[in-house]
DNA sequence: CCCAAGGTGTAACAATTGTGACACTCTTGT
DNA sequence: ACAAGAGTGTCACAATTGTTACACCTTGGG
């Protein structure tokens, strides 16, 4: 039915006839979006399974002065608000918002549980994802934790650095970064400036280059 | 076996008997501890389910500066690291360490699984309290993103007003609290001094009585 | 090819928070 | 009842970050 499904870490170990059959004898349908469109606001209740299988969704936190901390963007063929669809508040956490149109797979909640009790490899795949999600959140909150604007960068260079490369492609603009640390745009420049004046790093438009490593390391070291 | 198990969330719904049997059926050992030891380091594997059965652990980040930011307390009969077992990463996210000595259930993940195949009660609770954590690490960054402590202060108070009351019993101290918001401590007490003086709080050692509801709610909702 | 829109570098200034220090108060065990 | 330890109120000062503003790139349509 939609061949990309089948590359679903939800149906991960399953073949196609086997995620058709199980999405077949479910309630569901498409949603289409498009343009700037908010699909969920934070604290609305969850109430059916979603795949993304088209597109591109951002969820982000919106606080009272109108500043946003974008949390994570999720691609297909993920799930999406996977881990509030069960517990005890099954809320939205952040605003769901497009970020590429697209469109998604939606499943009433009542049949999503019935499909995972029909397959276990099903549910263990969720269980997994749902793992996954509170092991992301976790890391995020290393992230916010983190007291200093040096810290974030240095953090976040070291996570995405490949080993033997001392080069990071940056797909993210400097104002999606500031977003996704939780720090205003300028203060960020302002910090990079420092440290590539310092030479510890090199920033360019779509790579950073890490001139010295040990320092780097030191900043989250000390 | 162990009585308190039995209301255990994992447990829920199942009768003494059968919990001893699924405990009997699985690998398992009694860990004791004590003082202020730290029962795993963060980045640790996570390799055994475990149960609180006595006493209260506390998880919690410390930076590189020493600083530590308290995640949360785990009280009997909670599991600890519940969302840590599966998924991609299964490490502590935190610093696991005594708050009070007690003893706990361990059991082997394998044979923990084969528990939660065996009997599909244990299997749906345990996805509650999965996703319970993901939605609780969520609530968590929602806290750690306001940016100015009267904000955190004002979230913290509000959600832990009860209804048809304008007093909030303290369980935590100042200084406790401080390290819950991620705060140093006399910015936390200047702070507080500062809404008291605006008589919107009155902040007693055990109890804090609301004010002004109002302003409260204002400072998150402008 | 040029314009418009968004991204980036930078600066001065304001606001907020952290630090370290000290006196004081409360609690608890002996 | 008292001493010791932990928690609290407060201060001056340092450090960091946010704000606002503006000039300058880049890039992708028209």
């Amino acid at each position: 039915m939609f061949e990309i499904l089948k590359d679903s870490p939800l149906f991960n170990g399953l073949d196609n006839h086997e995620v058709d059959s199980l999405i077949n004898n479910a309630l569901h349908q498409i949603r289409q979006f498009s343009g700037k469109e908010v699909l969920a606001f934070s604290g609305e209740k969850v109430e059916k399974a979603m795949i993304l299988l088209e597109g591109k969704l951002q969820g982000e936190m919106v606080d009272f002065a109108g500043n946003s901390l974008k949390i994570e963007e999720i691609e297909p063929p993920q799930m999406v608000a996977a881990a509030f669809l069960y517990g005890p508040q099954s809320v939205f956490p952040v605003n769901l918002s497009v970020l590429a149109d697209g469109k998604m797979l939606v499943i009433s909640k009542k049949d999503f549980t019935k499909m995972l009790s029909a397959d276990p490899r099903v549910l263990n795949n969720y269980l997994n994802i749902v793992s996954g999600k509170a092991q992301f959140l976790s890391r995020k909150i290393t992230f916010l934790s983190f007291k200093t604007i040096r810290e974030k960068i240095a953090y976040y260079l070291l996570q995405n650095l490949k080993k033997s490369s001392n080069i990071i492609l940056m797909n993210q603009s400097q104002k999606g970064l500031a977003e996704l640390l939780g720090v205003a745009r300028p203060s960020l420049a302002r910090t990079i400036s420092e440290m590539e004046s310092e030479n510890l790093i090199l920033w360019e438009r779509n790579q950073v280059t890490i001139v010295e490593l040990k320092s780097l390391q030191a900043i989250l070291g000390k």
